[in-house]
DNA sequence: GGCAAATACTAATCTGCGTCATAACGTTTT
DNA sequence: AAAACGTTATGACGCAGATTAGTATTTGCC
């Protein structure tokens, strides 16, 4: 149902079937939002946890003048402000980048996982790890990375982090993001996001265009962003990228 | 005793007495470290994690041509690699800045913790959500401040980390890490790095001197680099003598 | 279908930082 | 005491990417 994407095909920490129905009872409600809507800010007090069921969202950080670094992409699957349980309160924003369809989580509901079930709750303890893993390869990427190397990088992960969770093929996937999105998650201007995918594009590494990413190379595009998957912590066997016990 | 420093003076997370007795049992071993020492290499299995009790730490990325991007800086009170725990491998490499003093806990003590205190349960699982929320002010820095301000921030947040754990005293702080260090946790050259530290000395904000960090403009050297410290999550205790530099 | 507003794209100029080269320290080793 | 090394320091030069200033092309809305 509406968890089936969460924590797909990463190693070791499949849900068992009682602990998927455990958490799909958490859920209190499911709603849609638009794109491009905030729906929480740095600093204010939270009692509910979002999992994202369709689209993508973001988060992010605002500079001075009003500029925006994103700090993550989150797709389908993904537990978008899990931390957010135990830290009370967030240090960035949170928002939709495409339509989205979220599944809302009581803390109070976390609480009584906490409680009495603590394998589940170490599940949910990896999967915040993750987003910081995540958090770390962004790092490399701005810190080490030539724009042309971020965006590929970029492109890369998302391709990656898609395809368990059956949003990509292998090369493609929809992606409904502005040159301008991908400018604030790489750290450089529009203007020259939009040179980076042009030189992307003339290279046959990869085509970007709104809603869909077609990479020609793949190979070529991981080697370009100097891209290593290891951090996604996803299972390495490739015929097996569901569980749930054949339940 | 060992775990006096951890989560000290964090916002609604302080550790209670039996807590802390609980912690300090599950410490099976207490070691010194040399400097430039590498504890924990990508991908291994581990089956401890290290609270770093004296010395700095740090975590990092290399990349093909075998430069290092730092994605943190760990001080006393640190739980290091504590997120081993749940992740099981690390995505990164862990090594001594400085000679260091750490305490060894076994992924076997935190199983029982885990299984038995969900109220500390959710206190560790914390303290690895701040150092996400420290990786995510890390992105801030590398994707929207110039190279000054990026060392601002970096020598802003480090003194703002050392004050509740007794190891600044609002303004000044012994740090024995070089000027390449500075360039490998801010992404840019060592000349570079030695260029900004120039310019932040003559215009009176900051003089570092390999072991001794001096803020001369504490408010000054913040507002350059953009530095809020809601991030850290740190008591707003009014006897601490938090920003009260005048300028 | 037609208009307005985003978004995509391009070119010209400017600049922050990288690169390369060299030298002066200080610390440890022998 | 000199050699060997790591760290700090500084200057000359070039380039990747920012900035500015547009024009084209979608997309969405009435």
């Amino acid at each position: 149902m509406f968890t089936d994407r969460f924590l797909k095909g990463r190693r070791g920490v499949q849900l068992g079937a009682e602990e998927r129905a455990v958490l799909e009872g958490a859920i209190s409600e499911v709603r849609t939002i638009d794109a491009r809507a905030t729906i929480v800010s740095a600093g204010e007090p939270l009692s509910n946890s979002t999992l994202l069921i369709d689209g993508f969202m973001c988060r992010y950080l605002d500079d001075r003048e009003g500029m925006r670094q994103l700090v993550a992409v989150q797709v389908p699957g993904d537990f978008v402000d899990l931390h957010a349980y135990p830290l009370k309160t967030l240090d960035h924003d949170v928002a939709t980048l495409t339509a989205a369809t979220v599944a809302i989580v009581p803390h109070r509901a976390l609480d009584g996982i906490n409680a009495t079930m603590p394998e589940l709750t170490r599940k949910l303890w990896f999967s915040t790890l993750l987003d910081a893993a995540i958090h770390r390869a962004w790092l490399f990427r701005l810190g080490r990375l030539d724009a042309v190397g971020r965006v590929a990088h970029f492109l890369s992960e998302t391709n990656a982090r898609l395809l368990p969770v059956g949003l990509s093929d292998g090369s493609r996937f929809a992606l409904g993001i502005t040159q301008n999105d991908i400018a604030e998650i790489c750290g450089i201007t529009n203007v020259h996001a939009n040179r980076v995918l042009r030189q992307l594009r003339e290279e046959g590494l990869c085509v970007f265009r709104s809603s869909l990413v077609d990479i020609l190379d793949v190979r070529g595009l991981a080697r370009r962003g100097q891209f290593n998957p290891d951090y996604l912590y996803i299972d390495a066997d490739p015929t097996k990228p569901n569980e749930s016990q054949a339940s």
